[in-house]
RNA sequence: GGCCCGUUCGUCCAGGGGUUAAGACACCGCCCUUUCACGGCGGUAACAUGGGUUCGAUUCCCGUACGGGUCACCA
């Protein structure tokens, strides 16, 4: 086989070499050790949690080492590609603290190693197309669907491995002549790759997160060249990954069965190999088995689903941290205020097994997370989670943001704050009594209490109760209305003796709580009365009276 | 079906030829506490399985089971 003539006969147009190419991408010139990495996602517009472990695995490797993080689309097929998703990834992935240092862009390219949009990079694939066939390393297939179909239940029939390749890749050896009679036909055409490897060969390789493996070498003629010119991932990976100077690939491990063919590309194309990272997929309980996390099935893949949840996207971030790096927990105990940054992200501490997602372990990283804001960070997060799935809670908070902020500072700050909140629909629920139109008042206590109890107590509070006490000398107020009750002041003697008290001080708290707040749970009793003020708290305390018939 | 990967408490995982097999979440108990939310202390609970190699295996090797992935002109 004449390889130059075929070469020409298929890429009449290409003019450049792969030299040209080398000189036209030539290596970074980076400090020692310095990762480059990317994301390259296809243009679907469903951002899911996958991405997010992929790329913030990237991230880090090149943030850390100096390296940029760049990112590329991977739109060679069409009919996946829905517009507008490359602005929905480069958003999303924003919010997620991943930036990229060149690459894609909302309306372009930035960076000396694109275009960064596959689509646009056609005649560079074209390049190497050419040379591989000139080395006899690739060829035209004029197989249609329907033929390919009858090969594979041929193979099927025959209990015979599936694939293009042996006494099935009927076109591998086909003399020139009959490929010009179907050019000049204007058949459609694939390239495919001219595979040497053998089933019998096993190829040994080292996975930065697998570790050791052995593969089975790859003896399929792969696509390289769709019928419309464009390259398949596996082809567009080894050019991109080489002349974009790559030097370590994070991918999900669904591809470790394709990575002895991109070896083999690498290897024909003469490219170095980058290093690889096989992330286990995540998975999720099903019933009693797990299984990886679906589009389909699992609305919780889906990165919008932890907003409408009301997940704080830290809090999603420090979760993914955990599952990737076991030690982040540890880290997080103690430095909680340290910046991501100062975290040695290592992929020495990635498991190679698949993680189970468990929602219950994100509640709690997300508690932590939300007790180490600040009101005003909490306040912000809320109001921005409200704005879309909380209106009316939006226009509370909205309304007054001082008196919101003052809600949400209760309990806040200090060596142990308050952990109410795991998700942001929590809030509502904790601070609605701190909203008049929101507040019901109740006349409902234990039955367990006489309501001259009650009443006494409560006229006893609007007798002495003065906003401006300390916190001492309010309570103060209160235990001696406990004592004048026959109520223990002191709960150390009331659990000495719970027989010779009617109750104790935290009961006669209990009245004031339902008076002021309408139920028996709430933050701080004196932290909510200074929120209230005077006016309100003694308002709501008549109002409970009234309730009650004593007024 | 072929090929590949994986398997330590319920879950996330540390460890790695000799350990009382660590921690976190969840669960349970106790303590602290005027309620709640925290916090503290403690507890239940794990090396899938069978063979090797070895003085000794959870750790290394082989098989089995189970789980997962993959076998497209999708990525």
């Amino acid at each position: 086989m004449d390889t130059k003539l075929l070469a020409d006969l298929l890429f009449p147009n290409v003019t450049k070499t792969p030299d040209d190419m080398e000189a036209l991408f030539p290596e970074r010139n980076l400090p020692e050790g310095a990762i480059v990495s990317r994301m390259a996602p296809s243009p679907t517009g469903f951002v899911h949690l996958g991405n997010l472990v992929q790329g913030l695995t990237s991230e880090r490797l090149c943030h850390q080492s100096g390296g940029p993080l760049f990112l590329r689309v991977e739109d060679t097929d069409a009919k996946r590609e829905v517009p507008g998703a490359v602005s929905v990834l480069i958003e999303a992935l924003r919010h997620y603290n991943i930036l990229f240092d060149e690459g894609a862009t909302i309306d372009g390219d930035a960076g000396d190693y694109g275009p960064y949009r596959q689509r646009q990079r056609v005649d560079i694939y074209h390049v190497y197309a050419k040379q591989l066939v000139l080395q006899g390393e690739a060829y035209p297939c004029f197989c249609t669907e329907e033929e390919l179909a009858a090969i594979h239940e041929q193979q099927s029939a025959e209990k015979a491995n599936f694939g293009y390749f042996g006494k099935w890749a009927i076109w591998r050896d086909r003399p020139i002549e009959d490929i010009r009679a179907e050019l000049d036909a204007g058949h459609p055409w694939v390239l495919r790759f001219r595979s040497t490897g053998s089933i019998e060969h096993k190829i040994p390789f080292n996975d930065l997160i697998k570790g050791h493996l052995e593969l089975t070498e790859n003896d399929i003629d792969h696509v390289l060249l769709k019928s419309d010119g464009i390259p398949t991932y596996h082809f567009a990976h080894a050019v991109d990954d080489h002349l974009m100077r790559t030097t370590h690939v994070v991918r999900g491990d669904e591809w470790l069965p394709s990575l002895p063919f991109h070896l083999q590309l690498f290897r024909s194309l003469g490219f170095k190999p980058p290093k690889y990272l096989h992330i286990g997929p995540l998975m999720k309980m099903d019933g009693d088995s797990k299984r990886k996390l679906s589009k389909r099935k699992d609305p919780e893949l889906a990165l919008t689903y932890y907003r409408a949840s009301g997940f704080p996207v830290q809090s999603v971030y420090e979760y993914l941290m955990t599952v990737l790096n076991s030690n982040f927990e540890d880290w997080r105990r103690a430095n909680p205020d340290a910046p991501i940054d100062d975290f040695k992200f290592s992929y020495k501490k990635m498991n190679p097994a698949g993680a189970l997602f468990d929602e219950m372990k994100l509640r709690d990283v997300s508690k932590n997370v939300i007790s180490r804001m600040d009101a005003d960070r909490v306040l912000a997060e809320v109001l921005d989670f409200a704005k879309d799935y909380d209106v009316e809670l939006y226009d509370h908070l909205a309304a007054d943001k001082t008196y919101a902020r003052s809600i949400l500072a209760i309990g806040r700050g200090g060596k142990k704050p308050r952990k109410d909140f795991a998700v942001f629909t929590d809030v509502r629920p904790y601070l609605d009594f701190f909203y008049d139109d929101w507040f019901r008042v109740t006349d409902e206590y234990p039955e367990n209490f006489a309501k001259s109890d009650v009443v006494a107590a409560l006229n006893g509070f609007l007798d002495t109760f003065d906003i401006a006490d300390d916190i001492n000398v309010w309570f103060d107020k209160i235990k001696a209305i406990a004592d004048k009750l026959g109520y223990a002041s002191d709960m150390k003697a009331f659990r000495e003796n719970p027989e010779a008290y009617r109750g104790n001080v935290a009961d006669i708290s209990m009245f004031l709580r339902i008076a002021v707040t309408g139920r028996q749970n709430s933050p701080d009793m004196y932290a909510v009365m200074q929120v209230l003020g005077a006016e309100r708290v003694k308002t709501r305390v008549r109002a409970m009276l009234g309730k009650l018939g004593a007024l």
